[in-house]
DNA sequence: TATGTTAAATGACACCGTGTCATAAGTCAA
DNA sequence: TTGACTTATGACACGGTGTCATTTAACATA
């Protein structure tokens, strides 16, 4: 997280110094950017990117969590307006963020962060869905809104389970899209096929007992 | 891939090489390993590392890789005991793995890569099941392997959706395994849970009808 | 053995990025 | 105005990277 002194910064300042950072990390991967392009971009001295940030993953991190955040608010929605239909909001966000990653300057971004996937990402994108891990109100928050009728589980903590998996899924599919510049309709037709197979199951024996 | 020169290199020097990369690897995850530290652990000249590789990320895939191509065999071995069975050898593999991981030097290169997971780590992941992709041979040669009865799906071509789901899944275990220090019966109990998911499927529907 | 040719080894060096720190400049209350 | 505290600033020490000119080794050929 940020220091403090970055949140005492005027309005005006915070989003500059974050503008430069999206478009430092849109232009490379994490590990490639550097501080001295985005302290150059934000026009303030690098010794003021340590008054406010540790360091350049502190300010990564802080990025991905503000987009993530915006998207769990979608989620919620998409959710609620489903009746808590759990496979099908999966796939209406995965279709929105696709159309989302046409916007040049996000695709750039995100495409960066996921393609150079770090086990926090791939945390931060768990918690698009389930909320901070360990957290039980984000979890509820979801597991309140979805319609259990329609789920073959036999417990709620198999609940959990169940979001692992399709958090899992969905990640790679975003991946793949992106790493293989897979088209709208590719990556809608392999998304929906594992959506399928996940919904029908693997395994032959249940279909016949 | 390192250049020929490394594999013109003495067998000794060359393991001498690796094992000092294994172990700065071990150390730190990739983006704080050092060239520094492997040529003196190595004991060789800065400039002779350049001499074998382009980077330290050319030494870090190419070890990588001998560990997948090593577990590839297993794999394909399991299959052919197990009759084909896919589901109950992804399960063996993933066991295996966590045995694996109780060798000190080895438990930690592999924490550190798959905890700093970059794209190409998953991949190499995936490759592990599937062989290198768009190599329809080494597709084939798990294909032909697998006892289709036991697998619920209409088409040949849902197969490689399937490995791609199972896949994804395991990864996902194996990263929570390490990162969240489970123990091997937690790491078991949660695996086991999320293939009975992917084996009976998530939606209510197919069960009633 | 002498000679030429190619491959490999070596470490000094230029370059770049990081994070720190001493100092200067603000802010605000008494 | 003074003092206490917060923020700004940029020079600097440190460490890592990749290159390159030079040396050394390997080996074929006459």
């Amino acid at each position: 997280m940020p220091k403090s002194t970055f949140f005492n910064l005027h309005d005006s300042k915070r989003a500059k110094l974050l503008q430069a950072a999206e478009k430092e990390f849109a232009r490379v991967p994490l590990s490639q950017a550097s501080i001295a392009n985005i302290v150059k971009l934000a026009c303030v001295p690098r010794g003021s990117f340590y008054q406010y940030f540790h360091d350049k993953e502190d300010v990564f991190y802080y990025l991905l969590k503000l987009h993530t955040d915006k998207r769990r608010v979608y989620f919620l929605n998409v959710l609620k307006e489903s009746n808590g239909d759990l496979m099908d909001s999966m796939d209406q966000v995965f279709r929105t963020m696709l159309i989302e990653l046409t916007e040049e300057e996000h695709l750039k971004f995100l495409k960066n962060a996921v393609l150079n996937v770090t086990h926090e990402i791939e945390d931060s994108f768990t918690e698009l869905f389930l909320g901070k891990q360990h957290e039980v109100d984000a979890v509820n928050q979801v597991r309140d809104l979805v319609d259990f009728d329609k789920l073959n589980i036999d417990s709620k903590q198999e609940f959990f389970h169940v979001m692992q998996i399709l958090t899992s899924v969905t990640f790679r599919n975003i991946v793949d899209k992106l790493s293989r510049n897979l088209s709208h309709e590719e990556a809608i037709e392999n998304f929906r096929i594992e959506m399928d197979l996940l919904r029908k199951g693997l395994s032959k024996a249940n279909s016949e007992g």
